[in-house]
DNA sequence: CCCTCTTGTTCAGTATTCTAACCATGCTTA
DNA sequence: TAAGCATGGTTAGAATACTGAACAAGAGGG
């Protein structure tokens, strides 16, 4: 929840392009463009779209920058993990939900008995990951493996992957995944 | 303008949420995230974040994962370079315009006799390029250099920069920014 | 079979974005 | 000083995002 106006300001003004000249290029109204720079207006996906490629910029560009220098502590407590999938045979908490501009998705990840992420997917991040306790059968493309207590994986997540809990008691893995995209 | 419904569909069955569990996460209603999923509807960045931040991601890691594989012609003529600065003293013309998820912006400058870009600004990218014709001083940080045809630079625009036509003809440089964030 | 709980979709009404026309200010030129 | 034309800001009304309640389909369970 930055100060995109701002930012598109910044961009616009950069060009030495006036309001008009930007709604013009891009096919939204000067006013909204005026209202949505001062953060009065939330745009919606395709407004922001069309200035942005008015501007040359794309929202892959866009949000790529948002580096906020907002300060935020370091530290988390236990109690701190936030799980955001559902409570069922598998189990998983992440830590920093409130860091400003986070690059890393760190989750602690609790299988049951049996547990399986079912069938292999793929996203474009990079993942990495250890398990603490248990026993879990890694597919990396096509490549399987079971990991124990003190085992790593660190692979390209654009292969298929899955995970399956093969201990006979729950198996838990603490990974990582950037960009923060799973 | 990619199919972000179907995207956020994904992250949502991936973490094994229903749509009113995403909703009550979020703080928007279900009904919105139905519509968002399937396409009906451009939600505010206001929304977007919200139902990200529920799942864990951040508009960051969001558009960050927009690769889209479409196919695309590699090949730009001379006239399809397109005009993003206002023609004034400095003209920015780029490269790819409609190339499915840009990664590089890259910009034929030219800068008319005394033009400067004025007071340093940084953005957070990598920044490269090269004179073409004439002679151009570049500040970065606190080092000053005159660069004519065929020098170059390489800088990260976080920080401070500046460029200067010091020739007493137009000059022209060629450069790359990536992310396009400029 | 009915009941209930789950799932996601539909739709009428409300809130917000978005537009078009108008307004205020400052700069340039006469 | 006035006229002309930039700049960006304001505001009533149109278009669209968003909500809440009602609906439909499926999965168990008794």
């Amino acid at each position: 929840m930055p100060k995109i106006g701002t930012r598109l300001r910044e961009l616009r003004r950069r060009r030495n392009l006036g309001v008009r000249e930007v709604a013009l290029r891009s096919g939204i109204s000067h006013s909204s463009i005026s209202l949505i720079e001062r953060d009065c207006m939330s745009p919606s996906i395709d407004t922001l779209s069309a200035i942005l490629d008015a501007l040359g910029t794309t929202l892959t560009g866009f949000f790529s920058d948002l580096n906020s220098t907002v300060p935020h502590s370091p530290f988390y407590e236990a109690s701190e993990w936030v799980e955001i999938g559902k409570a069922q045979t598998i189990s998983y908490r992440m830590l920093g939900m409130n860091y400003p501009n986070r690059q890393i998705l760190m989750l602690h990840e609790t299988y049951a008995v049996g547990a399986d992420t079912g069938e292999p997917f793929s996203h474009s991040a990079q993942e990495a990951g250890t398990v603490l306790h248990g026993a879990v059968e890694v597919t990396v493309g096509d490549e399987c493996r079971v990991l124990k207590t003190g085992d790593g994986y660190y692979f390209d997540s654009r292969m298929p992957h899955r995970f399956r809990n093969v201990a006979n008691e729950p198996s838990t893995v603490l990974s990582a995944v950037t960009p923060p995209t799973y």
